[in-house]
DNA sequence: TATGTAAATGAAAGTCATTTTCATTATCTC
DNA sequence: GAGATAATGAAAATGACTTTCATTTACATA
């Protein structure tokens, strides 16, 4: 039985595509960003990409770690999460539709959520003349984990 | 029949009440950005506040209307609303309840949303071992003035 | 109504994530 | 290959806050 491939490789070659129809060049260093992306657990922050993206390509700049999440994000091959307090933090979007966050005030783990009860508020916009194109809906709280340390600690 | 008193000027009599009640003080300073932050039309910047707030108190500083805004969401009088930037806007919370904004993306105007479906998605944050402390959503597109203009250039 | 004390203020300096500038380099079209 | 133009990165700029600290002020207490 043949060892199937590993699946990033070939999503990777399809960004790569998507990114090159809409107009951008392919260069190493936006599939270094591209390939420290998709290997990070979850949701992190454009200077923790650009560390991961280094070890891929040394030389990467900052700089152009976000002009590249900026890309992504306007292409729709990528998603922001707004922290607590402003900070944002980027994802891949590995399928088609969007989706939203859980993130915990203590620890910053971000849980997804598959869930979006939005329609009803976009109907609720139009009422008030606006025409909807995006949203964002996060949730704060604390995780079991972090919950489960402070019972401890009592 | 009497002249009825304008409405806001009790209503600040009670949001200086319950800023005292919860330890602070009461200053010339607070009492310029409370009534400021009442006249606003919407939510607004602190910076925006600061102009207004110093037609009252004009040796206002900027400082402190970034601490007195602190300490009214603290206690919960007044609410943020984030725009697509990051970028923070105030506004005091006349009732009880919270209501979440529809943001133009091209003016900046921010309008009011009563609705607030988030309970259902609360639940979902239960599935997933968190415990939902806060949340925010907004909405953002186009009001109806940005779209007439636009269709006018064109 | 004084007085002591802790809170509040504001000018200046600091922070920090992100953006801009601009000279150089690399991709892609022909 | 050559040329046009998009992309890169080092350095500097930005901007929205926050911190520091010397000074002023509110208000609890006497
Ligand atoms: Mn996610
Ligand atoms: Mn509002
Ligand atoms: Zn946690
Ligand atoms: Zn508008």
């Amino acid at each position: 039985m043949p060892r199937s491939r590993a699946p990033s490789e070939p999503r990777l070659e399809g960004r790569l595509r998507r990114l090159r129809t809409a107009g951008h060049r392919i260069t190493a260093q936006r599939k270094a960003v591209l390939r420290a992306l998709a290997g990070m657990g979850c949701a992190c922050g454009a200077e923790d990409i650009h560390a991961r993206a280094r070890r891929i390509y040394p030389r990467l700049g900052l700089v152009t770690v976000y002009r590249t999440l900026g890309a992504l994000v306007r292409e729709g091959l990528a998603q922001t999460v707004q922290l607590d307090d402003g900070r944002i933090r980027y994802e891949l979007r590995d399928d088609g539709r969007h989706h939203h966050h859980l993130v915990c005030l203590s620890c910053g783990a971000i849980a997804r959520l598959e869930t979006c009860a939005v329609g009803p508020l976009q109907q609720a916009g139009r009422r008030r003349g606006f025409t909807v194109t995006a949203h964002r809906l996060e949730l704060f709280g604390y995780c079991g984990d972090c919950r489960s340390l402070e019972r401890e600690a009592r």
